[in-house]
Formats: C-alpha cells, structure tokens, sequence
DNA sequence: GAGTTTGAAACT
DNA sequence: CAGTTTCAAACTC
C-alpha cells in the first residue's frame, strides 16, 4: 500500500525487482540490467545477470554498446540544479497512452515530452490541462498518504504516553487490564485515523460498502494498538511485581 | 491474481 | 531505415 520511493536511501537502493522470464536478464528490457546494476532480490527467472555469469553478462552488455553506445547513459539529460535541461534524450514513441500514463518513458520521469519526442496524441505538455488535473490528482494523493501516516504515528504516541505517565487502578481483576486506555487523547487520535481512512475511501471513490469496510478494518488497527499495548504495560507491570 | 494494453528493445 | 516481433512493466478488472 504504502509505496516506498524515499530517495533520501543512499546506502541500500532497494530497486524494484524485476520479473524477467525469457531475457535471461541480459537485455534491456530487464530494468537492472539496463541500469548497470546486478540483479538482487529479483523474481526473475533463469537470471544471468550476477556474478556467476561474469562472461555472458559482459557480452550482452557489449552487445548493447555496439546497437547503442549510449544503452547505459542515463536517459534523463540529468537535472542539474533544477535546471531545465531534464528532457529524454531520445524522446518517446507513443501512440495510445496520451503520454499520461508511466507506459510513457517522458510521463514516468516526470517530464514533459519535446520536440524530439514522435509521440501521437501528446498530453503531455506543460499547459495541458489533462496533464495539470493529473498532478493536482498525484498531489492530493500524496497529501493524504501523509496525513494518515501522521494520524497513525499520533496515535501510537499518545499510547505510549500513557505507558509512561499513568497509574494503575487496579491491578487485580482476572484479565482486566491495569491502565484506563482509552482517554480522551486516544480517543481523539483514533478518530483521526478513522476518518483519515473515511477520507480515502471518498476520494478513491469506494463503493460505501467498500468505505464501511475499510474504515472498520482501520479502527480494528487501531483497537489492536491500544489492545497489544496496554497487555504489554501488564505484563510489565507482573514482572515488576508491582 | 489473471488478463490486457502499452511502447521500448530486439529483430528482420 | 521501416515494419514486425518480443518482452516486461503498467494497467484493468
């Protein structure tokens, strides 16, 4: 659900894993290959792009250079500074797809297409207004990944204050738990997670079955965390002795 | 998850 | 070079 495109990585690049089956990994079409690196944690099958197959790996690669000495340039003209000269360097081809949709090598990098570009139908321009209706769409999304993740994180700390400065009642009580967890703090950041969710569901359009779901599954999450927190804080508290 | 669509890469 | 096929990913249902 949540995708991870933290760029902020530098030490471990986790590369989306291909899924070649029939290049053997040594063509472009596989994406590691095509960026230099050797395939890691990939689904692909009969992969010869690893060291086991050094020699193979190095004639595929020379293949590529002799077709295109430029196969592993990188395809982007690089932004520099946020310098406008992010453009592809060979510009796309596209036919279908309105280059608004990441079949679009332009699209997928975030770009506009230019005049090299023999693309059809091209929506894909800064004054597009399919193209700006797109990104504003992106943006929202991206506003409300956020904004639930921050709910989450709220709630999660208010639970954790309570760990820490609250009382016991009574301990006793056969599974009763020692902590009052539900105060108004929690209370508050768990709403905040539901309609969060409520939120996403309206503006993925769910069905409202589908958003009753969701938002019930969501306050499920929730009644765990308090839950599995509070049988912690009594576990705790038994070794304690207290 | 299966099936379809897409366009780059590979091939002829 | 243009036309066709192959391929893996993006997308849809």
């Amino acid at each position: 659900m949540l995708r991870s495109v933290s760029a902020a990585d530098t030490t471990s690049r986790p590369r989306k894993p291909c899924n070649c089956t029939k290049s053997q990994c040594l063509k472009l079409y596989c994406d590691c290959f095509a960026n230099g690196e050797f395939c890691s944690n990939c689904n692909c099958n009969n992969c010869f792009n690893n060291l086991e197959h050094e020699t193979e790996r190095l004639k595929a690669i020379k293949t590529c250079l002799d077709r295109n000495p430029e196969a592993f340039k990188p395809k982007i003209g690089k932004g520099k500074e946020g310098e406008s000269d992010r453009r592809h360097s060979k510009g796309c081809n596209c036919k279908r797809s309105g280059c608004l949709k990441n079949y679009c090598e332009c699209y997928e990098a975030k770009i506009m297409c230019s005049s090299i570009c023999k693309c059809v139908g091209c929506k894909n321009f800064e004054e597009s207004p399919e193209r700006k209706t797109l990104m504003h769409l992106a943006d929202a999304a991206e506003v409300r990944v956020q904004q639930q993740t921050a709910a989450k994180t709220k709630l999660s700390s208010q639970i954790s204050d309570l760990l820490m400065r609250t009382t016991p009642i009574i301990s006793s009580g056969g599974g009763r738990l020692p902590y009052t967890f539900v105060t108004k703090e929690v209370l508050e950041a768990t709403c905040e997670c539901l309609l969060e969710q409520a939120k996403r569901a309206e503006q993925t359009h769910e069905p409202q079955e589908e958003a009753e779901r969701m938002i019930l599954e969501e306050f499920g999450h929730c009644l765990m965390s308090i839950i599995s927190s509070a049988g912690k804080a009594k576990a705790d508290c038994a070794s304690i002795n207290c």
